[in-house]
DNA sequence: GTCTATAGACAGATAGAC
DNA sequence: GTCTATCTGTCTATAGAC
């Protein structure tokens, strides 16, 4: 599934592979500053060093462009959260739900552009079913490597959660996602929105288990 | 804080005043359809069945309609979030937490037009200081709402929540907006999404709280 | 030298604002 | 309804990789 176009497209070779990189990584800064709509193909391409006429050798339409981010967005947070999830609940001395969310959330800080563009491709997975599609897998995703951890660590230290695991994990990123916009409107900077993220999920995974 | 403009602009007339009704109610719906951005003049004038020059006549620019339909929103959920609050924990036979939570939500089904606007505002709010602040204070007013309610069920019904009111109420409005987005992305039709919302809702809420 | 990716001009469409 | 600005997608000539 890495490749899938009707129109003949030229072989891919690394020169045109880093291309396309490079274009992607700067349409997720225009995209994070402007918004998907107003961020105008001449501008993503400005922002990368190329004209046009490498964008329209590279890509069909703006649209393609948008579902290669998300994909390539998704599967670097899952792999992310992988790894996340192999070193984390490695700690076998006692320890208290909130200062487990405290060691995993702290080296879990989310570039804010990442935020900016979850945002944008949620709002539009809404009304475009292709987006619907990857924005949902990925989450599933992220909810089955979240439920992972929180079964781990329940495993190892005895917690007993109130809820499924996995609905315990939909309502964390739900909660994750959902304060820090509210703390990026609201005018907070970088750190504070992430020591307020940090102590809400602390506080919530305290309430939401009990000791063994 | 109704009336905020430079330039001179003829007197509200009741005339005058219903045609931006029109125009805010035919904005609502193009917006919900496609996008913030995407959404022309043209398109919002043409479904209100007036021609641009009404627009222009009524609204400086499409952003200042934007921000009087964030405003005209946020003031009839308050309301709505008021009734609610006056209406429903008047219930004195023994109720469980879960039950509440049904029994509320089930007379507080969103208009789907107004879960895309609000994920559209909330989005663009990240970019735009005046619509950020006019979200911030809507924001808090449902929060107080909620928390009112939760205080008000509390005392009646000797629940213990496990969470400060104010961050509990907090917590399931960001629950409830963000299930059901994601429900509405997984192509989940509007009842399905109630369901789902409340039982989810439902379930948080007897977890985070403890009986007397 | 060949071949292909890129640059830059171009046309058609449509936007906002008056 | 007009006027200007801007955007997309196409087309062709060329620079530069191999």
């Amino acid at each position: 599934m890495t490749d899938g176009h009707d129109s003949a497209r030229p072989e891919s070779t690394p020169r045109r592979e880093q291309t396309r990189q490079r274009l992607l990584d700067a349409a997720a800064l225009v995209f994070a500053e402007v918004g998907l709509d107003a961020a105008s193909v001449e501008a993503i391409c400005e922002r990368a060093g190329f004209t046009r006429g490498a964008f329209y050798s590279n890509f069909d339409t703006k649209e393609e462009l948008v579902l290669a981010l998300v994909e390539r967005m998704s599967e670097a947070k899952l792999q992310q959260a992988s790894d996340r999830m192999r070193e984390t609940p490695t700690t076998d001395a006692p320890e208290e739900p909130a200062d487990l969310v405290r060691r995993v959330l702290d080296v879990t800080t989310d570039h804010p552009v990442d935020i900016f563009l979850a945002s944008e491709i949620r709002t539009r997975a809404m009304r475009d079913r292709r987006l619907g599609q990857a924005y949902v897998a990925w989450q599933r995703g992220m909810v089955a490597r979240v439920a992972a951890i929180i079964g781990e660590a329940a495993r190892i230290h005895g917690f007993v959660p109130r809820l499924p695991a996995d609905e315990l994990a939909a309502i964390i990123l739900q909660l994750w996602e959902g304060t820090t916009v509210d703390g990026i409107i609201a005018g907070a900077d970088h750190d504070e929105v992430h020591t307020i993220v940090r102590e809400r999920t602390a506080r919530l995974a305290t309430a939401l288990v009990d000791p063994a």
